[in-house]
DNA sequence: CTTGACTCTATACTTAGGTACAAGGTTGAT
DNA sequence: ATCAACCTTGTACCTAAGTATAGAGTCAAG
């Protein structure tokens, strides 16, 4: 299968494969007399496991690092559960940033008791009402 | 005023204050004699009102677009508020889609019944472990 | 009047994850 | 045998928000 045929199954750009290929997130292909690469339909589902990794909001970074760990052998069932409680972790502190963020204009917005049309209020000011512009 | 002490006073660096202005978050400063710019004190409330807002997930460009409309004044509370709030739901949303990643993940987590130490389990089963790996 | 700290512009580099050429070689159907 | 559609490598470009560097000029204290 040549390296279109794998684009097009997996959903994802030419370069793209080229790209994971590059970073080792994709095995070198076999290349045929011309130099074209060759795949197989495994090359389909590495990719898909990329997407839906990525999907979960793994880096290609983090993902190859698990693609190694399976690739050597050098992991336990634990090793990999560890990998995605920090993933989870990660995602809990990004989760309470945004809710901090959400707090803080949702404060400034109920605060903020400017007449609706007085066109010299400044944005800030949605954030904090008491404090001049000037 | 140097542009080295609005710097430290604003808590950032030379470079960023010239990038700044350069992308019309602050006003271009008079130049001295001998072309070095000359603040005055608003250039520092300035860049913390852009580091405030882009403390709450506003992007330069949003922040400028913020500053201009101060700026030409076609602006009132109402638009500011309206643009508070488009922010407002843009948050929601990562956080929603937050949560989806987190509960993938959990649920792999939590389905993922393969025993502690053996080492051919590969990651995706901890997101499927009904699927094959091979 | 020299020295070190500061400033100027312009350009390049960074991270992350791609996307878009250019210039050439291959395949396969007609 | 020709033609489109595909493939190759290499390079450059993109967003976002800076950071770093080079080479030159300026300021101020001793």
């Amino acid at each position: 299968m040549r390296i279109g045929s794998v684009a097009a199954q997996a959903e994802v750009n030419v370069q793209t494969v080229r790209l994971y290929e590059r970073l080792g997130l994709l095995k070198k292909a076999v290349r045929s007399a011309s130099g074209y690469r060759d795949y197989t339909e495994d090359a389909v589902m590495s990719i898909r496991f990329v997407k839906q990794a990525k999907g979960l909001g793994f880096t290609l970074t983090e993902i190859k690092s698990l693609l190694d760990m399976r690739e050597n052998g050098a992991h336990t069932i634990a090793d990999m559960r560890a990998i995605a409680k920090a993933r989870l972790h990660a995602i809990d502190e990004k989760i309470h940033q945004l809710q901090s963020m959400r707090e803080a204009i949702q404060h400034g917005l109920s605060r903020c008791d400017c007449p609706e049309q007085f066109p010299a209020c400044v944005f800030i000011k949605l954030f904090d009402c008491s404090q001049s512009t000037k």
